[in-house]
DNA sequence: GTGAAAGCGCTAACAT
DNA sequence: ATGTTAGCGCTTTCAC
């Protein structure tokens, strides 16, 4: 008794049949709510149920329906907060639908993301929610296009001419962090990203670039772009300040950036937003109990995931029409590690 | 052409069979790789495959054999990096074994625990990784019980009477805890928790009271445990502070603890470590960058998520025996937010 | 070596 | 209003 682990077999339609007295068709019927049938024998197939505790195989049921009421969702990760909101986002509007979703990590790579996705399709899933690891334009979105899978691309991607896409609004949130920092009096600035996000990190620094330059022409901004790791980034910044380069504020364009920036300015000994300034794409629960509490672009997960879904389900049910690119407005926390340049030390102390 | 999403019915096991001239039960065989095919035949079956695009359907499959390739995991959420890591590793632990993982978040509510439990039993997964929300006797593990699932339980839990067990050496790192915060001269500690979480908080708790009180009779140690809620254990954390309390040092018995330490710090103005200690139990990337980094316990989570996988599989694939409990060991990063008491500001700044 | 037959648990026509 | 039939796509005896 202590362990024991025996699968003992699970009442099937046909025992809950019998024991009604009534045929499988006519459980079937009963527990999809079709009124034509007489309540008496209804209840008794309640009835039935209930003494027996049976439940539906929803694989069993979708094996013979057309479709399966399974969604698919592939993250590059899952270790960070935006994903872990995303993926529980997603989670719970499928559940509101009936549907399950079954979530998988690309880890970054677009080859396993294609893995993911051909074993999706194997699974026959009714729909997909893809965050590419790149872009639009990846081996993943060329698979789903070639398979005529329905789906829906979000967070790295621009628009597609096959499928809907949602992402936040880069570009207006950047534009809206260059007049910050313009406004603060800053004139030298670093934008840090990883080109391989090429989609989302292009598109941040482009509506930076064009609003800062817009707005003070005289501004000057560097860019430490590594191609798709971590760690060489962290060696390009290090040289950037090797070289004795000096911005006044630091623009990061992606989340793990901002931690690659604020373990180089520790190495340098160098204070927020004394020494230098600093906002990050992408908003994280530690970024405002630290000291200074680091500046941020929140992305609207909940917009995104819900628009997405919304997406998703009007094109498994059936709806045509060209593709939708939906872009959700971001917001902007200006916090303390953003300040005005040539301040000095500690004339930026919060109180 | 431009957003056509056709599913177009896949070639099935009768596709191929017909093509390579032979019986869909020896496509079947070739493809378990059953020896006795004649290789003639194998390879016209090979071809058959190749040509059109066939792949199994998983889930076709799994109906007609005894039990599914599919794992199912809980997790009380995704939003940490813990829980997030720990759910990639079981994926990638799964799908070595051709299992697929499907994860779902129980968001910290036990009656979702329990609903998600069982419809996982509807699926008729092989095996369930359960990380519950409070300990291994809520609702959730006797549903598996009860149903003579097959599940190991995880994180919150110490040992069980009828699933195996696998969970961070709480006690044992908080023993190292306690003795770095005495060694350093502390003599009053606030330690703080969540009560919910009983089965790891609690160990934690001792495992620190136990080796502090061994090694200083005189030390105080205050606590201050929530219910349920963070944001009850916030007011409750203020209050303390309020009437006056200035222990030395505080060590928080899980990871939203810190933050809420940290952030009721900076409403009074602290710094670590010369105004205030922090050492918190799991550890996040963000607190080696920061300014003090923030001292921590790190959780193993590859071997955590290794060593329940492997129990896993051993009782799928039938093992008996009594339930085992594993306690696996962390590691403790002392940093910067630990000093001595007493040292008055800015003698412990980093360099 | 190979294939026919049976059926996993369910649902959707089609009869009745 | 209900039951019968025919599968969904696959695997597995069990004959041949």
């Amino acid at each position: 008794m202590a362990h024991r682990q025996d699968q003992q077999r699970r009442a099937s339609i046909h025992d809950v049949a019998s024991r009604a007295g009534v045929s499988a068709a006519t459980v079937s019927k009963v527990m999809a709510g079709v009124a034509t049938v007489k309540p008496e024998n209804a209840q008794r197939v309640f009835d039935a149920i209930e003494q027996l505790g049976y439940r539906v195989d929803p694989l069993a049921s979708d094996m013979r329906r057309a479709k399966r009421r399974i969604i698919g969702a592939i993250m590059p990760e899952f270790e960070s907060e935006f994903f872990g909101q995303m993926v529980t986002q997603l989670e719970s509007l499928a559940e509101q639908r009936g549907y399950t979703l079954v979530a998988a990590s690309s880890r970054e790579s677009e080859a396993r993301e294609t893995e993911i996705l051909a074993r999706m399709h194997d699974w026959r899933v009714a729909g997909v929610v893809l965050a590419p690891v790149r872009n639009e334009h990846g081996p993943a979105a060329a698979f789903m296009k070639a398979n005529g899978m329905t789906g829906v691309l979000i967070d790295r991607v621009l628009s597609d001419d096959a499928f809907d896409t949602v992402s936040a609004d880069s570009a207006a949130a950047s534009a809206e962090v260059a007049r910050e920092l313009i406004g603060k009096g800053h004139r030298h600035i670093l934008a840090v990203g990883l080109g391989e996000q090429a989609a989302t990190v292009r598109t941040r620094l482009d509506g930076f670039r064009t609003t800062a330059l817009n707005l003070a022409p005289d501004v000057r901004i560097d860019v430490v772009l590594a191609e798709s790791h971590v760690e060489p980034l962290r060696a390009q910044l290090r040289d950037y300040f090797a070289e004795g380069e000096r911005p006044t504020a630091v623009y990061s364009l992606f989340l793990k950036g901002t931690l690659v920036a604020l373990s180089e300015f520790r190495r340098r000994g160098w204070h927020c937003p004394n020494d230098i300034s600093l906002v990050g794409f992408d908003d994280a629960e530690w970024m405002q109990v630290t000291w200074p509490a680091i500046a941020a672009v929140v992305q609207p997960v909940r917009q995104i995931a819900g628009h997405a879904m919304e997406a998703l389900f009007a094109r498994i049910e059936g709806e045509e029409g060209p593709p939708t690119a939906r872009l959700e407005p971001c917001r902007v926390f200006m916090r303390e590690s953003v300040g005005s340049p040539g301040n000095g030390p500690h004339s930026a102390k919060p109180q």
